[in-house]
DNA sequence: GATGAATGAGTTTTCATTCAT
DNA sequence: CATGAATGAAAACTCATTCAT
């Protein structure tokens, strides 16, 4: 192994554990308390370390905001080339946004992303990008059910999905602050309801 | 007088121009980046005068949650005690939603809420007694269209109230980031399918 | 003495001392090196003090170069009004200058007043001042020369004034760097040949 | 090879090009803030490479400012072996001085080495020699014109070469920060008139 | 020779809080 | 009631230097 393959591979690394300490940090404290320091600690390295890969906080926030909205979104691939019903692939998808809702850090994480989106345009922006891809994905599901017959015809397949999306992010909400608020069974049957599937 | 009985000089003029000030300062800056200063000056006072009515900044914020969403709710009192039809209170209700919510400041700052809840027991609870309180709300009114025949008896107001408060916060989150989001109508058109009105 | 005059009297105090302090330890470290906890410390206070006064360290260092600068013209001023002969003037105002020259930490900052002024427009800004100050000051100095026949109509006094202010900021320069430079008298001499006064 | 005998490697590539690097850094940005890692990328290397060359910021500093100034004054050597008459050589030695305070980042370094010098011991060791190399230089000079019956007999070469240099350094200075400051013809007339050629 | 990852001490700046007036 | 001077802890960011590759 070369010198040059082994520095980029250190350089890899350190990368990588500062995401990931980013995840848990900037979930735990929030963006304004999450200090560079406590960041870097995290990650098992100095703030030096920090600076040596991202040039700002904010900077470091903006990519770490793209990766991991990135890395959100690939769980759900899958369900587009599933086999099953469409029912099926329904309840799959709700079964994944629930895991990933539970996932520590993940719901504080996402309330950073809204909380600082609306005074910080380039987080704003993201914001925006991350919805539209939300719902175009959420759009090809639905497309595969009119496919199958198993949605009628005339369904406007951008205004349910915003619909779908909606429930869901209130219902992360909800849950966030009220034990014992409506359960996952019944955000199913709402979604299903805006389907008329039942 | 001591510090605790402080919430009852609700009446004083320095106090509700510093709650004013909050609503701005706290809604422009978010939590973190509003300082004591800014908000004693927005407010027409200096830091000292803040310190002689709050012993802290987190029990001023908390101090003003209660107040702010004390105030929310009621605005939508009036509902309780309209005479019209079951379905023209729902339209009222949605409007209020929908005027309250472009209020300036007013959606960042529910944001501002959420992201500290996650993090902060005292906040979390308040935020949790709100919901409560909202969810109570909503079943009053829905009792109405249950008394007007409106709505089926079968109909589980607990969790209809929910999805309706879940329905409400995701159209409000999603219309923070993404222009030509799903408009009011839709929401309307959403909450009637979710109390088989239509 | 009411609260105001006493609390305004402190802060000239603190304002006072920080000066004080910046003559001293901008003399001795330089601008980069003197650091606000430094600078504050010496004065007798915490950084948190330097910041109640002054918005930034570049912000107090254009104020105290016009505090120091000011300060050092004005123990020119009485030349103007002297009685003594033209030769004397001339001889009392080498001898000022030799006297302010060997204050502890004056050369040092008036080094750092040129190595910052190359690379700052408003330091700068504050130097040509300076310098267009100095030049008009020895003019009306000079002006006196010829009113008492002592020097030539014809002079030139803004080039003669450019010249000897030249020789004076020479001979400081030199005399920072090389004991056993040239002397005073020589200053005086170099002067007066100038001035066709020999 | 040890780090003493470096200075011997005057001919290498790497630390030509360092010292080039050096001249637009420093002068740009200062001591303080020209990092070593501005310093290398503009040479073409990085830090390590630096670090493979000197031993500190320091050490580099003092090295480039020796090689600085003995470059500088070599530009005026020519004028020991002219053929010209006295006065061409004096005109022409004004004529370089001028050419060379124009380069870009001369003045600003110039500044520098002296603020750094009242400081610094190393440093100011190195400026007290480059004076007396630069008042030998000119007395040199000034030998011919003794020899050549240009100027009188009784002169104090000594003192006038450091007359001269205070004119040239006062002029450097001014012009540095006040536009239509004095002239080059002025100065000569000035230098002129010291020499008693007039 | 040359690289660049890692460090850690140091810098400017902000701000909640206290307290004498 | 109200002020504002003073504090000190903590934050983001910089940079000379080292060293494994």
């Amino acid at each position: 192994m070369d010198k040059v393959s082994k520095h980029a591979q250190k350089s890899n690394e350190s990368y990588q554990r500062l995401m990931d300490a980013a995840f848990k940090v900037f979930g735990q404290y929030g963006y304004e308390k999450a200090s560079i320091d406590l960041l870097a600690k995290e990650a098992g390295y100095t703030k030096g370390t920090f600076y040596l890969h991202f040039k700002s906080k904010e900077d470091f926030f903006l990519e770490f905001m793209d990766h991991k909205l990135s890395v959100y979104k690939q769980n759900f691939l899958p369900l587009l080339n599933s086999n099953t019903t469409f029912e099926s692939i329904i309840s799959q998808g709700i079964n994944i946004f629930y895991k990933l809702s539970n996932e520590d850090n993940w719901i504080p994480l996402f309330f950073e992303f809204c909380s600082i989106a609306v005074r910080n345009e380039n987080v704003k922006e993201r914001m925006s990008i991350y919805y539209r891809e939300w719902f175009k994905l959420i759009c090809m599901v639905l497309e595969k059910g009119k496919q199958a017959n198993k949605l009628s015809a005339n369904l406007d397949l951008d205004i349910t999905s915003r619909k779908i999306v909606a429930v869901l992010d209130g219902y992360n909400l909800q849950n966030s602050f009220v034990s014992n608020g409506y359960s996952l069974d019944e955000v199913e049957q709402l979604i299903k309801q805006i389907l008329e599937l039942d």
